[in-house]
DNA sequence: ATGACTTTGTGCCATTTGCCACAAAGTCTG
DNA sequence: CAGACTTTGTGGCAAATGGCACAAAGTCAT
């Protein structure tokens, strides 16, 4: 189906969610058509970009008129797999697990944590939110089970790349890393970190400076 | 002091504090010296990569061995602002914000959170883990008395960036966002997003054609 | 219908980024 | 102390990225 003849780069992937958000975010305000000089300006960033990403995936706009909001709309959700459902579980139901299951955002946006585990065995059979924390070896089930395709890290860096290595062996493809460490893991693999701090130490730098 | 004849490209300064994460460890194992070779494994990277980020500050390394590791650790933690403390405040008490709050991690990297701001009436005087909740009209004053360099927002998408500009009028130089729009700020401040959402959106894009 | 605008999609160039490969400098062994 | 290794710092190229600028295609007002 899909000719990519030319290989799309990751940062453009990378981008592409701000467009969706930028767009669902007019959607909601009913406006029906945006030119890429709007969307730069509410996006901080140069209409000739926008239109270069979206190049790579097919013509989308109207000369003389801009994008359909709607359209454009439906087409990079499709692209980036967001018309379904994806299914999660956590590992790690600490401080930072609880908050994540009670995250609501994740649900607004077509994610489903299904499964909560932990490596501690105190943790086990307690209730967090919705479902009870199972043992670190009900896993490969569940996995399969309830099809879930990602697992969300939120252990001590410790144990991270432990958990990772058995959330891969059970054939989870990609791993939101909350952890403060570099997973190591097969080219097959997307993870994305999670690491406020890595962002605030970068920050310092260029803070350092003004007294 | 400085005399960056050059000046130092963003995504080497973003991978400074990687390098700071791998050193303490190492530290913490008692290891004396490191080759790029070593730390690019550790952290999934070219050795040459890590030799020519180090290159923008100086020269650390000993040719044949590689580099002391207490010796490298202090100078970056220097170069990053990282050998004192940082003082910033958190503004919304919502789930994320209580979350923030008790999460540990910036406290043992010299974080500090020293106050905490609600837009909402009903939650001003509030008690969060150490603080009362105060209200956005004591921020400016707060901001001066406690020396507070950096802002963390973590209220509604809605509100963001009436909240970012008020932090940026009482004189707030960096900017820790977790709500998810893209602020709009003047040059000279620092923004860092955290947008777990994001990361998953750009994921997919990768685990969609996976069966 | 005409002419003045607007806006897209993209060829092309400039800039940025990543990394190879090598001289220089050090270590280590016997 | 000689010779085999190891490792740094960097010149320079290759690849990736960003964005200018323009033809083509549409809109809009009169």
């Amino acid at each position: 189906m899909s000719m990519d003849s030319v290989e799309v780069p990751e940062v453009v992937v990378l981008r592409l969610p701000l467009y969706v958000r930028a767009l669902s975010q007019l959607m909601s305000e009913s406006t029906d058509v945006v030119s890429s000089q709007q969307l730069g300006s509410l996006l901080q960033m140069t209409p000739a970009q926008i239109r270069k990403d979206l190049s790579y995936f097919g013509r989308f706009g109207k000369q003389g008129r801009g994008y359909d909001v709607r359209f454009l709309l439906q087409e990079l959700q499709e692209i980036l797999g967001l018309d379904r459902e994806w299914r999660a579980c956590l590992v790690g139901v600490g401080r930072l697990g609880r908050a994540i299951i009670n995250y609501p955002g994740f649900y607004r946006e077509n994610f489903r944590i299904v499964a909560a585990f932990d490596g501690d065995i105190a943790q086990v059979g307690n209730t967090i939110g919705e479902f009870n924390v199972q043992p670190m070896s009900e896993l490969a089930e569940t996995v399969i089970d309830k099809k879930i395709s990602i697992g969300i890290v939120a252990v001590p860096a410790q144990q991270a790349q432990s958990v990772i290595d058995v959330l891969i062996a059970n054939d989870i493809k990609g791993i939101l890393n909350y952890a403060p460490v570099a997973a190591k893991v097969p080219m097959n693999i997307v993870v994305r970190n999670i690491d406020p701090v890595l962002s605030l130490q970068s920050m310092t730098f260029y803070l350092r400076e003004m007294d």
